[in-house]
DNA sequence: ATGAAAGCGCTAACAG
DNA sequence: CTGTTAGCGCTTTCAT
């Protein structure tokens, strides 16, 4: 440990060698250009004193510093974890450290987040706080910077990105839903400024449309954010409808549970009045009350794929932009079900639907 | 935004004056000694730029960077983000970053973060992963290093830390099961080599000891990890015993989920035959199946005050080593009931049945 | 009140 | 192969 202020030329003195050599050995690529010997022994020496490189005054002078910012709106949004933790494993492996920030969604805080970690010469960033239309990022993007966007994506052209495949998801929470024979289908929209909510909202219709059911505007409400409150709200709005969805296809889950929550207070059973459909399968989503059908997005894959691609985008500033696209895969869990014939009130427990509980009654 | 390449001696330049000179402006403490005029005009030249001052290359000279590292096990584990919250509310309001680096409790990772982090020059850390007897963190806190403990800390002198209460937890749990009318009460020790595993083990027997109740060795089991593995491993034992709990008190939330898949295993209902309580009240708590009793702990009040402290600290190195201890409040939910021999509705409402009959689905 | 000069710890030509 | 020489961008004495 140690306050180590023992530096290059303390080393170089106590190993009869000049700083520039000490420089050299301790650096891998121009290692092969130092007596083996010597080099040898400048190590040995290092080693003892207990000297380690001061990465920040390398970075001074050579304009890298191996480190990465990674720009998170939300870390207590469960999904962001599991992208962080596969962006680290990739980093870590290339050497590199990942300064991880919040910004909370607020475009000032991201502005100065980014600025912050400018500053502090990072050579890159992993951006999962994207608008579609953002001028943080594009200006970003548009300057030399090192940019890869996650989970969302900006429009426009030149931008590295890995992101689900968002229409598809959709698309498979409606199937599943239809094929349970439901038609009555509703949408929780996310925010339409992301591209996460927007693609899934046009997943939605199409997928309505190509199963052969008109999606009604009614049954289409807008969670104005990705969080349990909005999703409460608009679930609310869906079920006061005239003729009421059978089926809700969320956003993303933390819609899901506010519509768990709009469901309850109205006295409505999920599955077995109104199934419910999530996106991400967040941590814990097959914990809920109901178990949460979702649809699940390789997160940790997502995250170090958009490490790997900074990190060949920091090497060769002329790589090609790319978007990588991963397929999701739909989890069936309790919260869907057939649709019932007749709306019941919800009986406490007396749903029997299946998928609400597996677990057998003790004997 | 840009690659800001404008630096002092260009700001100094333009505005016809010394780069000292523009050093002095810049820096709120020096400001005062140049001409209020010059320092007008040179604020002005600078904005015009668009200069920033370039954090690291002053952190070179100064030995200061305004930044800390914040080490956390593991960024997937739920109780951690409401910390990093705190901690970044009032590092930012300071004036400070924070940089974030997850360890995954492995001491290699751990002393390897440590260290590049103090190679990039941290003015200190605040530390959440220290077991109660810590090299790393011993050797940290014995050098001139600023840290401070978060949520666990460490047997010793000289140290900073912020923690809850975690045997008065203990001792909350055990008395809501307690009045419950429970006498066979098990516990899920956490990993004792944590205070917060062993002081909640302790608090549990006190608390057993102080209800008249003897703790019985055959209903304790112990996690090696806190993880919803060896959670659901250990509740495996407590039911095997010959007189089995009735009311299990886990030494955290997640221990209590592999409680809860254990029940399900063995087709036993939660709260109906046997409840249990958590520890921490992690996000979304509530929304498990059942809702999950469980002690919270205010996480984000704690991240606030131990950055507080690591600021103290940091301002003044003789400051006093101090812990501060906050007390824990018991959340009531869905998976406590009063015991009863043969299996029967839980207590209030819907809430509990809805909670009591949808447990997941074993794998 | 401001300029000059000397580095912080390291790297990168460029000799030799 | 290794020593020399300049800085990277900034902060500080120390003069003036």
């Amino acid at each position: 440990m140690s306050q180590t202020q023992v530096t290059m030329r303390d080393v170089a003195r106590t190993a009869g060698v000049h700083p520039g050599t000490v420089s050299r050995v301790l650096n891998p690529r121009t290692r092969p250009l130092v007596n083996p010997a010597t080099a040898e022994r400048v190590e040995q020496v290092a080693r003892e004193m207990g000297y380690s490189l001061n990465p920040i005054a390398r970075g001074l002078k050579t304009r890298r510093t191996f480190s990465v910012g990674v720009l998170i709106p939300d870390l207590t949004n469960p999904l962001f974890p599991p992208i962080i933790r596969g962006i680290e494993r990739v980093l870590d492996a290339a050497g590199y450290t990942a300064l991880v920030a919040s910004t909370d969604g607020e475009p000032a805080r991201e502005r100065q987040r980014l600025e912050a970690l400018i500053a502090r010469q990072v050579d890159g960033f992993v951006i999962a706080t994207a608008q579609r239309r953002h001028p943080v990022v594009a200006d970003a993007i548009a300057s030399e910077l090192a940019v890869v966007l996650v989970n969302r994506t900006v429009e426009g052209e030149g931008v590295f990105a890995v992101v689900p495949d968002d229409r598809r998801g959709s698309a498979m929470a409606v199937d599943h839903l239809a094929a349970l024979g439901h038609t009555r289908i509703g949408h929780i929209a996310g925010p339409q400024q992301t591209t996460t909510g927007l693609l899934r909202y046009r997943g939605f219709v199409e997928a309505m449309e190509d199963a052969g059911v008109a999606p009604d505007r009614g049954l289409i409400a807008q969670g104005d954010a990705f969080t349990i409150a909005a999703g409460a709200q608009a679930a609310r709005e869906l079920l006061a409808a005239a003729d009421p969805p059978t089926g809700i296809v969320a956003a993303n889950d933390l819609l899901a549970l506010g519509a768990y929550t709009a469901l309850a207070e109205a006295g409505l059973d999920c599955p077995g009045d109104v199934s419910v459909v999530g996106f991400n399968d967040m941590p814990f989503a097959d914990r809920f009350a109901p178990p949460l059908t979702t649809v699940h997005i390789p997160h940790g894959h997502i995250g170090a794929r958009a490490a790997e691609l900074l990190l060949e985008r920091i090497e060769d500033p002329a790589a090609t932009p790319q978007t990588l696209v991963f397929e999701p895969t739909l989890r069936v869990r309790g919260s869907t079900a057939a649709p019932a014939r007749r709306r019941r009130p919800a009986g406490s427990g007396g749903t029997a639907s299946r998928g609400s509980r597996a677990a057998a009654p003790p004997p």
